[in-house]
DNA sequence: GATGAATGAGATTTCATTCAT
DNA sequence: AATGAATGAAATCTCATTCAT
């Protein structure tokens, strides 16, 4: 997609699980780094939140109606610069985008699309509602964009993963499963958006369900060639394909939203391994 | 909650998963009636099923465009009855209660609760704005009175259910499983707005919010006991009760959830089948 | 057009050229009462503006922002009700729409509609914006309905009485122009509000434009038909018919518009004398 | 004024009636030049004809959802010049001038004043917003020195030739029209933006209705003068000379919205034809 | 019991304007 | 000379809610 977006996204891949415009409760954080990778994001993040709003040259000019960044706790009315280098135009764009995603990542995960103010965002992001028209067209361009970045973060590199694997068609099916808990419970901003936007968006008829269908769509065609595949070889029981496909995400989006909803109260590792298990072996392994 | 909202929410159980307003696809009355179970419930249902005009024929006395200075002078005033016996006060009274309960819960799945507007759900009811005001007192006991409804219909029968059941942990969990998603196929409308809304009001601090906690807590309570009570009598391996409480509820949902979100493409039963089976064998089964 | 429209677009008429809710400056008042006609109307409503708020039973709850109605002295919350009777529903809504109507034929000719918001309708109204809202759907219906009831109070009359009009061909070109002056010097707002319509919605792709073309053309297509019917008879010289036309109605919207423009500064009546003995005989008259 | 903007004006009056930024479409094209003294006056345009690229080619360096994060990075930054030689800053700024005048001209014709945002005219213009702030100050000084350029390239010279004609008061009169519609339907850009910007801004209390009123008074004054002459020689009725003087205008005026309005459907030059002859015998020529 | 009028708070969107670079 | 980021005020529009009838 646009190049702007793309630098974004290879950078806000850096969106620490712990990082979350301070929208997601406390409790959440807990169970997010019990993973390695996550140290290693949650590092790089922490040593750049160490940056105290070094330099105040970026700054927007005046933010009346913008409260200051949630994310920072210096109450600084200009905003924090995330780099500390005097910010190019360039610079500044791929930052405010960045507030802008992040910030509307946080809100739509937490409270839906539709619960959540453009005015919202813009406060959480430190900027103001105009600017959210300066970068995205409207409300539905800003959740557009988001879906595209979710895709290539999150998607992409799950089909491309098992595309790689190699061995029997359950080696990859347990092999997406496995990659993709692994990445959701880490990065769970934005696989939560894709999910909860698939469901707040069923059945419409507008760019938004247009392009979920789509998203999710290469998703089930990667499972079903899978299985397919599978089956010619004996692999797999010949049931149906379109229903084995849709048991595995439903597996895999039952268990993101469920650690979602119950946030703290559970473990998402231990909920990842106990759904792993069972989806490998069933609730009855003993026997 | 009101006392009008109970004495009606215990009697529109019986609203039928056929009875979607229109506002659910076709695709969904496919596959509502294969299991057997269906037909009691159906049967439950058809006892009141002499009620002839569903909801599309007599409904939206005015047209989309309801307020405009358009043609209208002469609309009859009354709406035509569902029931062709002389209404009695109390029965127009459980008759619009009923009327905006259906609607509000198909509309409530279809878009979600703040996507949808008060104004389609008694455009959809045949009803005005006005007499959900009377009946309900605000949109959000509306919906408060819908969990419950949906709490009575859905959850309560669930756990009694399992309650009853007698054999291992490893029994009741799939007697749970199994009475769960073959309502859930059958009577979607209730449990999905439960699971939906449980998504949309996650992570809030009012009325809502608390209801549903409350609601799934008493599931996760049960489910619990039911692993505690296993562990100790070693049918179930000691891996933690909460997380696999969750996997239960989570590959409950996330099923329902798919069926929801994919449609006419998958056969529901189907994809109970699929899920069931590796629910309990995993997706080795052949081993 | 919706019969609603129609019983306000019937009583309107006695919009007094007068009755410009404030909005007219003071010397425009000054050439409207030329005409016999004009008396009489101009009558009618004094004797309404006798009434002087007589019963508040009708009143808006609240009309906080609602400032009071530009066009009655008294500053009263409530809306002074133009009809003294115990407002009905119907008689509400009448009310209201022609509030509504009047106050937007008035800023829409003053100011046109781009220039015009809708809070100032509303105010000019002594309503919300929100009522707008409820009686007509989006700033564009409520223009298009504006529309409507100006095509059916003055061009359809207009139309009609060059039809029943006896003679030659010039005789009726030269009634079309008589009716036409006369009735749009006596009651401007709503050839007005067509004119400088037809002026700023020109070559665009929307409803309006449309509709405007469409009332326009009805306009060329009587007084084509009136030319090639003198042709035939040899009563008007073949130049082109189209151009013809189109030079009746270039000197009808002109005068209008320039009458208009100069306000007080000119007498509206002395200007349509001037116009037609022009129109009829050239400027060198004394030939 | 600016200084600056003064300068350009002068030059500006060479605004071929066929550049019209694409934006006017192409039925006007038509019927600009049909008269002889369009010939002259396209010659004049022609000795600049060298410029190659017209605006079409190099406007809009950017899409129309200009500020999205679209691709754009490496588009040249630079705009193509119109002029081949190497830009002084002094051609440059003329240059940038003049783009700006033609589009807002072109703009604010078709739109008009309100309905126009600087952007859509920045865009037209192949320039950002800020280089109309650099320019001119705002949007309403912007359109000040629109109304400047009109009145010197049209209204000056219209008034000039009126003054040097000898005859009779009937011969000026007749001289005036004759001038001020051929010329309207050469460069109709500049009468049309007098025009509709002396209807858009009517009664209003803002610097430019001010201006307007001043640019028409002038041309009152002189018809006035005229007349009154006249009067005294006998060579005109005495009829009111104020009206008189408004009849004409409104002539004029009436004719070149009609054949705005119209557009490619009737012949410029025929209706001019028809006024004419209409304006000087009447509409009973034969007799 | 139910309606339809009306409101006001707040949502999305537009846009003239400012300013650092 | 000109840009592009950003703002804030105001515009259009939506909608839950109130209330007289």
């Amino acid at each position: 997609m646009s190049p702007v977006r793309d630098a974004v996204a290879r950078k806000s891949g850096c969106l620490s699980s712990r990082n979350t415009c301070g929208l997601q409760s406390a409790r959440t954080t807990v169970s997010y780094d019990f993973l390695m990778v996550t140290l290693r994001i949650v590092n790089r993040d922490t040593h750049r939140t160490k940056v105290p709003a070094p330099l105040k040259a970026t700054a927007s000019k005046r933010s009346k109606t913008a409260a200051t960044p949630v994310v920072r706790g210096t109450t600084t009315k200009k905003r924090a610069p995330k780099s500390p280098k005097p910010a190019t135009n360039l610079e500044l764009r791929e930052d405010s985008i960045r507030r802008l995603s992040e910030a509307s990542f946080a809100l739509f995960v937490a409270k839906g699309y539709h619960a959540t103010s453009l005015d919202e965002i813009a406060r959480a992001a430190g900027l103001t509602k105009g600017s959210i028209y300066f970068y995205f067209n409207s409300k539905q361009r800003l959740l557009l964009g988001l879906l595209e970045d979710a895709r290539e973060a999150v998607v992409s590199p799950l089909l491309d993963h098992v595309h790689k694997i190699e061995g029997s068609a359950t080696d990859k099916i347990a092999g997406f499963f496995r990659f993709s808990s692994l990445n959701g419970i880490e990065q769970p901003q934005k696989l939560l958006c894709l999910i909860k936007t698939s469901i707040e968006f069923r059945d419409r008829d507008d760019a938004i369900s247009k392009r979920i269908v789509e998203i999710y769509d290469e998703i089930y065609s990667a499972l079903e060639a899978i299985l397919e595949a599978g089956k010619k070889r004996g692999e797999i029981a010949s049931t149906s394909t379109k229903e084995l496909a849709s048991m595995i995400v439903a597996t895999n989006d039952g268990m993101m939203l469920e650690w979602h909803r119950r946030g703290a109260n559970i473990d998402g590792r231990k909920l990842v391994r106990t759904v792993w298990t069972t989806f490998l072996h069933g609730i009855e392994p003993s026997n």
